[in-house]
Formats: structure tokens, sequence, C-alpha cells
RNA sequence: GCUCCCUUCGUCUAGCGGUCUAGGACGUCGCCCUCUCACGGCGAAAACAGGGGUUCGAGUCCCCUAGGGAGCGCCA
């Protein structure tokens, strides 16, 4: 196709892979496949007081869930760190940086002069072309960036355009701090450097950064990477998005029930499109991925949407893969451990198998679909909802037990059959369908709603569905 | 405060100067199907932020205003 191409994801591990990670993983890695190229995976640990094991499994977990792999083993930021002082001595030596002595308490009076005067924030450059037999003795410095202080920064972005930061508004980095270690500007630069990423795509938030980078890759003298800043994801209410509304981590969403096709549908379909597609498995879009077809506006998350997705999912899903997913994620929804404890204990999961085309059609999360299939989950005498409760009349007891009579003479226990004689009896008694089929839906499930009547008569098997309505009969 | 970015139905979006009386999807509402709930089908309400230009012609190009967002650390 093109050069190889080789993108990147650089989470920094202070917390989970939260959903506007995932979105840019998945950015970089349909772009990366669109183009037959890689994606890396560079874990920014740099920062060692935040830095995690925990959020490093979680992160690589997240990812694997959602099925983003990536090439070759992770990289791990601050065991480079030596590269990046070697790429700093270089600036050094070339002029293009310099030791800067400020203490801390100066920089916080530089930034307060600078906010009461109306000025952006900003370092002064008092060391930038002082001598070094200036330098304060016993005290480390920290060394900066010489950055051009006239003319302009250009960002060529293939999300963004051509975004121009003037030079004056963007001050002399620190590169290296007085302590000796590398900062995120820097280490940024090098690693992309090195790992020859060709495409950086990452969050708007990243793209004042991009051109203090631009700069730094212009003092080492090195190309600078494609660029593509994408919007990022707001809340319902259009503000940052916070964890009341969908900041969660892929893990969440696992938990909620939702799978990771659809999670990947959604998030591709969120500031991204190929005209009015709306639904499409992943090779699709890795077909149809266009970096140019991103928009630059930020979109919001809207669960009511991935739920309608999710369910598309679940639907088109074959029941037979469904159940194996629906298995595999029972230990980490809510409740799912005790379900899955009951079915082995009464062996119903075939029974589960036999109701999951009429569960799978009624719920929109893996979650939903647990709680439909309650009725096959819990033992008899079964517990009954109030609204279930309240269809079970004296009158229609008793005609229940009518009905147990006639079901117990069914040889060929099938929903055709059964269907055959509840309606043979709710015609004889002269009463509507409905009149016997919800209170029989009551004492079956203990529900006001749920599948068809007949195939949950066929999921419980002949003996429980009796049992059950015995239990709810009278005569 | 300064710099940069954004602005089509409630939401995600199509639209790349005329084919837009602005299309699709989610959500909402109604009808049909029907043993319930769903699914499915049909239908409805619902948007070019405002103002100036440019042009024969603007949702599409330019400017201003308003609103929103992001960034301004020896954090990443």
């Amino acid at each position: 196709m093109t050069e190889n191409v080789v993108t990147r994801f650089a989470p920094s591990p202070t917390g989970f892979l939260h959903i506007g990670g995932a979105r840019t993983a998945l950015f970089n890695w349909l772009f990366a496949k669109s183009l037959g190229g890689k994606m890396l995976l560079r874990i920014e640990d740099t920062d060692r007081a935040r830095s995690t094991e925990e959020a490093i499994a979680a992160i690589l977990d997240g990812l694997t869930w959602l099925g983003l792999d990536w090439d070759g083993e992770p990289i791990f930021q601050f065991a480079r760190a030596a590269r990046h002082r070697e790429a700093v001595e270089q600036m050094l030596a070339a002029g293009r940086a310099y030791r800067c002595y400020a203490t801390a308490q100066e920089l916080e009076e530089m930034r307060s002069l600078a906010q009461a005067e109306g000025r952006p924030p900003r370092y002064d450059g008092r060391w930038r072309d002082r001598p070094e037999s200036d330098a304060p003795t016993g005290r480390a410095a920290a060394i900066r960036l010489k950055a051009p202080t006239e003319g302009e920064t250009v960002v060529d972005d293939l999300v963004q355009g051509r975004v121009v930061i003037p030079n004056k508004d963007l001050d002399d980095l620190v590169l290296l701090r007085s302590d000796g270690t590398p900062t995120y500007m820097l280490a940024v630069v090098v690693d992309d450097h090195d790992m020859g990423v060709t495409h950086v795509i990452r969050g708007v938030d990243h793209l004042t950064n991009a051109a203090r980078q631009t700069q730094i890759y212009e003092a080492l003298g090195w190309a600078v990477p494609k660029m593509a800043h994408i919007p990022l994801i707001h809340g319902p209410d259009g503000a940052k998005l916070s964890k009341r509304h969908g900041a969660l981590g892929a893990e969440a969403y696992r938990e909620m029930g939702f799978l990771p096709a659809a999670l990947r549908n959604y998030l591709a379909r969120l500031g991204w499109s190929h005209g009015d597609d709306e639904i499409f498995s992943t090779e699709q879009a890795i077909e149809w991925f266009d970096i140019r077809d991103v928009g630059r506006s930020a979109a919001r998350f809207d669960l009511a949407k991935l739920s309608n997705l999710n369910g598309h999912y679940m639907r088109s899903t074959p029941d037979d893969e469904l159940l194996a997913t629906l298995k595999a994620s029972l230990p980490y929804l809510p409740g799912g451990p005790e379900a899955a404890r009951r079915l082995d204990e009464t062996g119903r999961w075939p029974a589960l198998a036999t109701a999951l085309p009429g569960l799978k059609e009624r719920a929109k999360t893996l979650v939903e679909l647990v709680d439909g299939a309650r009725f096959l989950i819990d033992a008899r005498p079964l517990a009954l909802e109030p609204a279930a409760e309240a269809l079970l009349t004296d009158d229609a007891r008793a005609l229940l037990a009518k009905l147990a009579d006639r079901l117990e003479g069914i040889t060929d226990w099938s929903a055709s059959a059964a269907e055959d004689a509840v309606r043979a009896l709710a015609e004889e008694a002269g009463v509507k369908l409905g009149a016997l089929a919800q209170p029989l839906r009551a004492a079956l499930t203990g529900r006001k709603t749920s599948p068809g009547i007949f195939d949950v008569l066929v999921a419980l098997g002949r003996e429980e569905s009796l049992g059950r309505i015995r239990d709810q009969a009278r005569s």
C-alpha cells in the first residue's frame, strides 16, 4: 500500500483503559491494519509515583478484551531513560538546549507575574544565553530546549488540518529534570523516533504538544512523523467525560454485558463515518477506515445507542457462539458467578441453550440476558413478582389446574403440542388466549413478561413445567 | 487571561457550490404484528448557532459575534 506504516498506542499506566483511550487505540489499530502496517504499544511509565503494575495489567487486559492486538512486546518508556539523556546530550552539543538553574520559586514568580500582566504563563528564558560560568555551585540544572522565539511552528495534521502555533507562545520546555530524569515531551519524541513510528494518532489534547515536539524533532534533526489528533469524547451533557457518564474502564463495559464487537463498532462510529453505514464488521471497518474521514468535533458518548448496537450484535450472534460468550463472561457479570453455579447444579445449561433464541431477542446486554434467564436459574417454588401475582386470580388458578391435566396427557412435549393444548383449553373455556397464557407465564416464570410461553414450556421441560403450574393451580 | 480547535434533528452523523422541499441511525411518539415483553414492519415530530459578505446560486467558501472544547508544569 504505502511505506511501512507504524502507529503506536501510548497510555500512561496511572489508571484503567478508559473509553477515550480505547478509541484512540482503536483508531491507531484500524489505521495500521487498513494500510498493512503495525501498531506498537508503549507504556509511558516515566511518572514513577503514579504508575502502577495494576494499571499496566488493566490496560493490557482491556485492549485484549476489546480485540485490539499490538505488534511485538510492549515498550516501557522508563527503561529507556539513558537513551533519552543521550538525545539531550546531542542537543546540548549542538547548542539546541541549555542548562537552566531557575528554582521552583523563581518559576512560580514568573507564572504569577505573567498572570498579573495578562500574559500566558511561561518561562522567560533567563538562563538561555547565560554563560556556564554563571552557574550557581551545588545546584543541579534542568536542561531546556532552546526553542525558536520567532516565526511559527506548523503541525500538518491529518485530521485537524494545518495548525499554526506562533513560536512566541511556546516557551523553552524542560527536556531533562534537575534530577536527571527525562520529561514526557522528550521521551515521546525519542521513543517515537527510535520505534520507527510513522503516524502519531492521539487525542486533540496533545495538539499543542505536537508543536512542542515538532521543535524537539527539529533540534534533533529528525523527521517529524505524520500527526493525527482526533477529537475527544464528551459526556452526554457535552462536558468532559466523567465517571458519572462513561469514562469508565474497558472492564466496566465488560461488566455491563457489552460485546467487544459492539463496542468496537460503536467507538469506530463515534467521530468517524463511512457514509451512512452504521453497523459494520471490524473487517469492513479496516477496509473502509480512512483517517481523513475522522471529524474534528467532539462526540458525546451515548449509552442508549451503544445498547441498541449491542442488542443487534447479540441477536445476530449464532446461538452456540453466544452461549459460549455468555459462559465466558459470567465471571464478570453481576450475579454471574452465582448464576453459573446454579446452572451447574441444576444441569439447566441445555435448557438455557434451548431458550436462548427467545432470550437474546429480548436483551440488549449480557446482563439483561442473564436476567431474562432468571426463570431457568431459579428453583421451585418460584417467587412471584407482584405483577405476576396479580395475574393469578382465582379463575386463572382454576384454569391452570385444568391446563395441568391437559398438559399431562401430551406425549411429545413440543411447542406445537403445548400450543394446541393451551389454545384448545382457552377456546373451551371461552376465554382469549391471553387470559390463559398470561397466568401460565406467571406460574412458569414468576413474571409478567418472558419469551414466548410455548418456548418456555419446552425449555423448562415437562416435569418442571407441570410442577410450576401445579404450584400455582387451584381447583 | 493567552493560544489552538469545534458548531447540521435531543444524540451520532451524511453532505465535499446547484441533484437539499437537508438523508441515515439511536432515542421519542403513533400504527401494525401479537400469549406478554421484545424483535420486525410502517409512519410522525425533530437540525444547517446568529449576522454579514463572495457567487447567477451557500448547509457547503470568507469574516465577525455567540456558544462549546482543549492546551498553557522540572504531570503524562
